[in-house]
DNA sequence: GTCTATACGATGATAGAC
DNA sequence: GTCTATCATCGTATAGAC
C-alpha cells in the first residue's frame, strides 16, 4: 500500500474513473501519486500498460462479484441476489466499476463477455421457475440491473434505491 | 450541406461519436472535413464551442423523438411506442445518439433531464392502466429502454431485436 | 527503485494574407 | 470566408544520475 507502484495504480484508477483515460495525463497521475513521472514508465512501460494493469483485475473482480450468485442453488435466491447486487457494492469500489462503464464507451473494451455467466445463471433460474422464455427474461433483467448500476455509479445509491424493493416485489420475491 | 461550416459539424459529429471528444484532435476534424484547421476556430471559437454546437441540437432532437409518444392519448400505445422507440431510430442518426451515450460518461453532461417528459408520460400510461406503482414501473421500463438503446448503439440492432417482441408480450400489448 | 532533465511530436489556438 | 504559417504548451516517453 505504501509501495510506490501501488500508489501509481491507485491514483491512476481514481483519475481514470473520474475523468476518463484519455483526459488524464501521466503528469497528473504522477502528481496525485506523489511520484516522479518517469517512474510510471519504469513500472508500466507506457500509459496503456498502466490501464492494462488496472483492467487486469477486472475479470477476477467480476468473477468474485458474481460467485455467490453462480453458486446459489435456489432459483428464487438467484433472482433476488441479482437484483440486490448493484445495491450491495462497497462504495470504495465505485471508482473501479465506474471505470468499467466509462471504458465501455471510451474504447471498445468488451464488458459484455464478463456478464455472460451471470446472464446464463439468471436464465437457468427463470427456467426452474417455469417461465416461458427464460433466456429473454434473463436478458431483460440484466438490462435492468446494468442500467440501475450505471445510475448508482453516476448519480449515487439514493437515486436508485426505491427501485430495489419494487423489483423484488415485481419478481415476487 | 456543401457549406464548409456544415462539413466541419458533420465531420466532428462522426469523429466524436466514433472516438470520443478528447480523443479527436481539431487537426483530424479539419482533414476529414477537407477544411483548414484554422477555419474551425473562426466558426466555433474553440473545440468546446464545436461540441456545444453539436450538442445544441440534442434537446430539440430529443423532443422530436419523443413528440409522437407525448402526444399519444391511448396509454397502451404509449407503452408500445416506448418499447419500439430504440428499434425505429434511423441508422443515419446512430452517430448522434451514440455521442450522447458517450458523453454521459466522458463529461458530466446530464442526459437524464431530457428523459423526464418521457418517463412522466410512461408513468401516466401506467396510472391509466391501473398499475400499483406507476412511477416505478415507468422508471424500470425507462431503464430497459435505455439499456437496450445502448446495446443497439454499441452492438447493432440485431443484437437486441429479439427482445422487442418479447417486451411487447410481457407488457401485454 | 526512484528522481531530474529533457527530447520531441501533437495539440489547441492565433495572425495575417488572399 | 478561407487558407497558410506559426506559436506556446502539453503529453508521452527516454536517458542518465543517485
Amino acid at each position: 500500500m505504501t509501495d510506490k507502484k501501488e500508489q501509481i495504480l491507485n491514483a491512476a484508477l481514481a483519475l481514470f474513473a473520474a475523468e476518463g483515460y484519455k483526459a488524464v495525463s501521466t503528469n497528473k497521475i504522477a502528481k496525485k501519486a506523489k511520484v516522479s513521472e518517469g517512474l510510471i514508465f519504469r513500472h508500466f512501460e507506457n500509459k496503456q500498460g498502466l490501464l492494462d494493469a488496472i483492467l487486469g483485475q477486472a475479470v477476477d473482480r467480476t468473477k468474485v462479484l458474481f460467485a455467490p450468485i453462480i453458486a446459489e442453488s435456489d432459483p428464487k435466491k438467484v433472482i433476488e441476489r441479482g437484483i440486490r447486487l448493484p445495491f450491495t457494492i462497497d462504495e470504495g469500489e465505485y471508482p473501479f466499476w465506474k471505470l468499467q462503464f466509462k471504458l465501455k464507451w471510451e474504447i471498445e473494451y468488451s464488458g459484455a463477455e464478463k456478464m455472460r455467466p451471470f446472464i446464463e445463471k439468471l436464465a437457468w433460474a427463470f427456467t426452474e421457475l417455469g417461465l416461458k422464455e427464460p433466456q429473454k427474461e434473463a436478458e431483460i433483467l440484466n438490462h435492468i440491473i446494468e442500467s440501475i448500476s450505471g445510475g448508482i455509479l453516476k448519480d449515487g445509491l439514493e437515486s436508485q434505491k426505491p427501485l430495489m424493493g419494487f423489483l423484488l416485489k415485481k419478481y415476487s420475491l
